[in-house]
DNA sequence: TTGTGACTTTTAGTCCGTC
DNA sequence: GGACGGACTAAAAGTCACA
């Protein structure tokens, strides 16, 4: 499958940016957002293509929309 | 799972308006971004749990980006 | 032109661990 | 605090025939 991983990367980056600045280890956030902590660090690392629910999940463990989430991505 | 399933009700109207908007049948979109036609007219109707490389097909279809995409969603 | 159920294959997602 | 692996289960991807 995977091709370029550019979205998965690009998404995983600003996931990780704003889970860091809100003060969040990995492990916190994902246990804060519902998640797996080996999950989360999948995501960030761009390995991960992950589904709407759990984007939503990310989202709200960010106390931002979806399309906040994915600006700039 | 599946506790409401807004976000993917709202994101497929999100999508089911802009798909139509472009003048594309569902037939005729899901050929233009490659995708299934019966897939994509699942997901319109909220019942796909999407991934991120998917979402990318359609945002790509719409020449759109993700965010724009789920803008209002 | 779209909805829907059913189905197989692939992958998302969980949970254990180590470095 | 984060990267990464193995093994597993749940669910997404992808396709079909029929309404």
């Amino acid at each position: 499958m995977a091709k370029r991983a550019d979205i998965l990367e690009r998404f995983g980056k600003r996931v990780r940016e704003l889970r860091s600045d809100a003060g969040y280890s990995q492990e916190g956030f994902a246990a804060h957002a519902g998640l797996d902590r080996t999950y989360q660090g999948g995501v960030e690392r761009g390995q991960r293509n992950i589904a709407l629910r759990n984007v939503e999940k990310i989202a709200k463990g960010l106390k931002i929309s979806v399309a906040e989430l994915f600006d700039g991505v």
